[in-house]
DNA sequence: CAGCGTCGTATTGTTCTGCGATACGGCCGC
DNA sequence: GCGGCCGTATCGCAGAACAATACGACGCTG
């Protein structure tokens, strides 16, 4: 599992109130074999995505046999083993390309990373994760592997919690209550008076900032983009290295870059 | 239409040796439906998804009702409309990660971009298109939306015909009969004789070059990754700006870091 | 080498799922 | 107020997808 965040309570979300009448399981059941990858690293035999979307091999073997045929799912050379296909990309290019954000992100985004020299990343919400869409590096990250898609945690990101300042407090309640505030730093805040006040912190003024909470010696400042109903709908981010930048030196130059830029492309 | 190239050969590639017994055909469309949005820009409405998948309005509210529940459509909070979901990007990430080549490549290209200061792609071969894998910008490309997934056609990038020099002779001549070979600048060499002459300079050099061929003011020099048994598996590409660099010594300093990059990712 | 487990593949009759014609209510604009 | 187009909802029937089963290959392991 690279991908951090479980997504379950996604599936009960998504269970509560489904009209039977327009839910078509067999598409329900193609798309849990795609999700079967999430699980582990590596090529995926048969047997093993049918265990992972629950059900049986030869309903698998369907599946599995279309997506193929479509160029969804691709046979591994070496191990033989199943893994996505290139028309996943595809998919790819149609959601940024259809997204109401990331075109209009995108040169904002780069001068920005003109500016700072720093790795700048746009996030989408999703409840209890952000997902990143789009990234761009600086020089020396090569060692994360910095794709798109990777999802973070909410509670714990900058951008996660640059997004929650804007929301009421009832939904932060709400997101911070059902989220599972594991530690994965020695500096992850996990308890719920502190992340309020790192909240209220971002209120105040206009970026959220975290040091070392996900991964160690990096920070990141950041700022939510919010549509017409002040409603956030991406967040803004620039990283830096401890080895480069004091912490307080880092929040004064990027703090008011990274809340115009996310200022710019807001609604 | 945004990415160029027609994926129509394909449909017609995955037509003929079906195994009816075994291929889904509500799998299939859903993936058409899916397909749809690679048609035009905008938000879609449900009767136009209909139409680009070739189904009725049943059948499409149906699997659109399956799909948004899963998240893989959203609503457009303005137009009302349609368009890709979040859940995308989670296959996305799975693709990325899954695949053998690109985290092996990730640390090569940016440490190749580092070295050049120019926009490195990874790009990966489809038959007639190539498609973005991976891409780290430079300092100025802001304008060309640089996304994921884009694709291109093989027979006139300088990735894709990295990748034909890899191939023996009567692939190339397959591809490039099959390709639509129009023009896009002034520059793009579209007879075959040019185009062999081309391929046969990727040969000895051991990098594509192309000038101009696709956007107007951009070079690139481009280099094969292959497997095993020497099939091209990935290209790497360097982009320069007409406006930085002559052209002859954008090749000479480009050429080698390029051959060396892809020589180190390959099987 | 025989035996076992697991893999992917292929086949079949049955059943329940997805089909599509049809109908309803809301919204816009020629 | 009309006609068109939108998204939504309904329902009996056909047939698509189901699941149990069987087959041959491969890689263990005793």
């Amino acid at each position: 599992m690279s991908n951090p965040t479980a997504p379950a309570a996604e599936a009960v979300r998504a269970e509560e109130s489904v009209d039977a009448r327009l839910f078509l399981q067999t598409v329900a059941r193609t798309m849990r074999v795609l999700e079967g990858f999430g699980k582990k690293q590596g090529p995926q035999s048969l047997a093993e995505l049918a265990a992972a979307a629950e059900i049986d091999k030869s309903a698998a073997q369907r599946i599995c046999y279309t997506l193929q045929t479509l160029g969804y799912l691709e046979r591994d050379a070496v191990s033989g083993g199943l893994r996505p296909g290139l028309k996943v990309l595809d998919r790819t290019f149609d959601f940024l390309r259809m997204h109401p954000l990331i075109e209009r992100a995108v040169p904002v985004l780069a001068e920005l990373r003109a500016m700072t020299g720093q790795r700048v990343d746009l996030s989408l919400p999703d409840d209890l994760s952000i997902i990143y869409a789009q990234r761009l590096q600086n020089r020396r990250e090569t060692l994360v592997a910095s794709l798109i898609g990777r999802r973070l945690p909410t509670w714990c990101s900058s951008g996660g919690r640059a997004m929650l300042a804007c929301l009421p407090d009832a939904e932060v309640d709400s997101i911070l209550h059902r989220s599972d505030r594991r530690r994965f730093t020695p500096h992850t805040v996990t308890d719920l008076a502190g992340i309020w006040e790192k909240i209220r912190a971002a209120r105040r003024d206009g970026f959220a900032f975290t040091e070392q909470e996900w991964i160690m010696g990096e920070m990141v400042v950041a700022a939510a983009v919010t549509d017409a109903a002040e409603r956030p709908v991406a967040a803004i981010h620039v990283a830096g290295s401890l080895a480069d930048w004091d912490d307080r030196h880092f929040q004064l130059r990027m703090g008011p870059l990274v809340i115009e830029a996310a200022r710019s492309i807001s609604a």
